[in-house]
RNA sequence: GCGCCGGUAGCUCAGUGGAUAGAGCGUUGGCCUCCGGAGCCAAAGGCCGCAGGUUCGAAUCCUGUCCGGCGCGCCA
C-alpha cells in the first residue's frame, strides 16, 4: 500500500506539498464482513496534507496498487476506506499450511527472543494459597505459556520470606497449639496451624525447646517450609509450576543486599538521616526518599526488593517481569527507581498490576485473611469448579479490571462455562475424524483450492488464520484475554460451518467434498488444541 | 487531601482514534430423518457515569466532575 501511495504520487494522481512526513500505512481487521479481510484509513490520513478528498485518494491508492496473489480486490468505500478481500482460492490452500505447521502453527518467533524472568503468586508461606492467590497463578502462568509461544526463553520464579515477623508469628502459633494455649494475637488461627502442630517431628519441637532456643524462628522455619511445600503441590493441581523458588533470606546469606545498597551509596543515592539509611529515591520519579535501613539496623522489605533485582540482573535476564496485586502500585516507583539507580535499563523492568478479586457469596463480600482463618483454599476452588473452568474465568479478564467472583455463581455456571463449548467443539473434530477412519476416508488438501467455496468454510478459514496474530499480540501486550476469546469465536465459526457443510455423507455428490471438509476439521482441531495448550487447558478426545 | 486503576446490555466482561459498540451467561420464541443437541437460528435488551474540549471521525485522547476499588509507614 506504500508502494501504491508512492507510486500515485510518482503518477502525480497525488501531491503531497514539500515532501511532508508521510505516516505509516496501518492496516486493521474490520469489525464487519462486508468491509473486507483488511482495510486501511490511509487515504483519510492522507487527506489532510494533500488538500484531496479522501475518496479521491483512495481512488489514486486503488488505480495504483498490485495486489499480490493472496489478495482478490481492493475497493473504496466512503468515507475513503480502502477495503481489500483475500482471494478464496488462497485462503481454502492455508489449510495444508496450517497442517503441515502442526504444532508450531500459531507460534510465530518473535525478531528477539529475550531471556524473560517472570515471578508472580509469591505468596508468603504462612497459610495455604486461597482464592486471593488464584487471579495471581493462572495470570502469571498463562502470560509465561504466551510468551513461550512467540519463542521468549520464560523463567517462572516464585519469591517467599522465610524469616520475617510473619513467619515467626506462624512459629509462635504452632507452639501455642502445640502447648493448647490462646493463640497469639498476632497469630494465625487456621485450622491448617493444627495440623502443622499435630505434625511437628519430634526432633523439631525438641530443638525449638532446648535451653536457650528461640521457638518462634525454630517452629517458624520448620512450618513456613513446610507450607511452601503444601503451596508448591496446590500450585502443581493446577498445573502451574515454578523453576525457581527464591528465598528472601537467601538475598541477605548471599550479601545481595548490602552489597546492592553499598554500591547505591557508591553513586551518592544513599545518606543517612534520623538514624536510618535512605534511598534518595525522589530523584528518580518517587514521590519521597526511602528507607533501607531502620534505626535500629533492621533491612526493610524495599532493601530486599533492592538486592533481589540486583541478584536477578546478574542472573543474564533481558528483561523481569513482576505480577503483583494492585496494592502494590505504591512501591512500584521506588523499585523502578532502584533498578534505574543500579545501572539497569528501566525498560528491561515491567511491573505488571492486577487489579483485585472481590470474592462474593451470594452478593456479599466474603474476607480472604489468613491471620483470622477465614479464607477459602486455591484448593477448594479446584474441587468446586475445576481447573479448566478457573483458568478461562481469568484468563479471559484483562489483568487491570477488578472482578467480582461469586463463588456460587461460579459453581452454577460452571456447567455452562464457555470453555466446555470449546472443548466441546474440540471432541467433536475428534469424533468426526475418528468417523472417518472408520470409514476408510483420509482427509486431503489436493483439491482444497477448488472445494473449500463455501461462506461458511471460508469465514472459518479466515477465523484460523487469526491464530499468530492473537498469540503474538497477546504476548506483545502482556494480555492474555485475547486468546479464549477467539478459541469462543472459532468453535462459533466451527458449529456454523458443521451444520452448512456435512463431511462425512454416503451421498456421492456431496461426497466429493469430503477428503477436503476432513483437513478442514482436522485444521479446526489443531487450532483449538494450540490456542488451548497456550492457556494450559486440556483439549478432550472426548466428553 | 494526593496518587494509581476502574465505571460499556439484567449479570460477568471484551473493545490497541475509524464504518451500524460486541461476547458469554440470563430472558423470550423457534429447530432433533442425518457426521456428538454441552448444539443451531431469531428476538428483546445501551444518554459507553456526567460535562466540556481536541479531531474529518471519540467508548477510546485531553480537562473537569461524580461514584467504586486500592495505595499514600523506619509494615509486608
Amino acid at each position: 500500500m506504500e508502494a501504491a501511495r508512492d507510486e500515485a504520487i510518482a503518477r502525480g494522481d497525488l501531491t503531497i506539498p514539500h515532501a511532508s512526513e508521510l505516516p505509516a500505512v496501518r492496516i486493521e481487521r474490520p469489525a464487519r464482513a462486508e468491509h473486507g479481510d483488511f482495510a486501511t484509513n490511509a487515504a483519510m490520513q492522507l487527506a489532510p496534507m494533500a488538500g484531496m478528498a479522501p475518496m479521491r485518494i483512495a481512488a489514486a491508492l486503488v488505480a495504483a496498487v498490485h495486489l499480490p496473489e493472496a489478495m482478490a480486490s481492493a475497493e473504496v468505500a466512503p468515507p475513503g476506506f480502502i477495503n481489500l478481500r483475500l482471494e478464496p482460492g488462497w485462503v481454502a490452500d492455508q489449510v495444508a499450511e496450517m497442517l503441515d505447521a502442526g504444532s508450531a502453527y500459531g507460534r510465530v518467533p518473535v525478531l528477539r527472543p529475550r531471556s524473560v524472568n517472570v515471578e508472580f503468586v509469591s505468596a508468603n508461606p504462612t497459610g495455604p494459597l486461597t482464592l486471593g492467590n488464584a487471579r495471581g497463578a493462572f495470570v502469571g502462568d498463562l502470560l509465561c505459556r504466551v510468551l513461550e509461544a512467540v519463542g521468549h526463553r520464560v523463567t517462572r520464579e516464585y519469591y517467599f520470606n522465610d524469616f520475617n515477623a510473619q513467619v515467626r508469628n506462624l512459629g509462635l502459633s504452632v507452639l501455642a497449639r502445640r502447648k493448647d494455649e490462646p493463640i497469639p494475637e498476632d497469630g494465625y488461627h487456621g485450622a491448617y496451624v493444627a495440623d502443622l502442630a499435630a505434625n511437628l517431628p519430634d526432633e523439631t519441637w525438641a530443638a525449638a525447646t532446648a535451653p536457650g532456643a528461640d521457638p518462634g524462628e525454630v517452629l517458624g522455619r520448620w512450618a513456613s517450609e513446610r507450607v511452601r511445600a503444601g503451596i508448591e503441590e496446590s500450585l502443581q493441581r493446577l498445573g502451574v509450576r515454578f523453576d525457581v523458588w527464591t528465598s528472601e533470606g537467601s538475598l541477605y546469606r548471599e550479601r545481595w543486599v548490602d552489597r546492592a545498597i553499598e554500591q547505591l551509596r557508591t553513586a551518592g543515592d544513599v545518606y543517612e538521616k534520623d538514624g536510618a539509611t535512605w534511598f534518595r529515591s525522589s530523584r528518580l520519579g518517587d514521590d519521597k526518599d526511602r528507607v533501607v535501613y531502620r534505626s535500629n539496623g533492621q533491612p526493610t522489605y524495599f532493601a530486599s526488593d533492592i538486592g533481589y533485582l540486583a541478584q536477578k540482573f546478574s542472573r543474564g535476564f533481558d528483561e523481569l517481569i513482576y505480577l503483583w496485586g494492585e496494592d502494590h502500585h505504591g512501591t512500584v516507583a521506588r523499585n523502578r527507581a532502584a533498578a534505574q539507580a543500579l545501572g539497569f535499563d528501566p525498560q528491561s523492568v515491567h511491573w505488571l498490576l492486577m487489579a483485585w478479586v472481590r470474592f462474593v457469596r451470594d452478593g456479599t463480600e466474603i474476607g480472604m485473611s489468613k491471620r483470622a482463618g477465614e479464607f477459602v483454599t486455591l484448593d477448594e476452588l479446584l474441587a468446586e469448579i475445576g481447573p479448566d473452568a478457573a483458568r478461562w474465568f481469568f484468563g479471559s479478564r484483562a489483568t487491570t479490571t477488578g472482578i467480582d467472583f461469586d463463588i456460587e455463581l461460579a459453581k452454577r455456571q460452571s456447567n455452562e462455562n464457555p470453555v466446555y463449548y470449546v472443548q466441546y467443539a474440540h471432541a467433536r473434530c475428534r469424533s468426526i475424524l475418528r468417523n472417518a477412519t472408520d470409514r476408510g476416508v483420509e482427509p486431503s488438501t489436493e483439491q482444497a483450492r477448488d472445494l473449500l467455496r463455501h461462506p461458511a468454510e471460508q469465514a472459518l478459514i479466515r477465523e484460523l488464520l487469526r491464530l499468530p496474530d492473537v498469540i503474538s499480540d497477546a504476548a506483545a501486550r502482556r494480555e492474555t484475554h485475547e486468546v479464549p476469546k477467539y478459541c469462543l469465536e472459532v468453535a462459533n465459526l466451527f458449529s456454523q460451518f458443521y451444520r452448512d457443510c456435512r463431511v462425512l455423507t454416503d451421498d456421492p455428490d456431496e461426497g466429493r467434498f469430503s477428503a477436503a471438509r476432513l483437513a478442514l476439521v482436522d485444521a479446526v482441531r489443531l487450532v483449538l488444541a494450540n490456542s488451548l495448550g497456550t492457556l494450559g487447558i486440556s483439549a478432550p478426545e472426548t466428553m
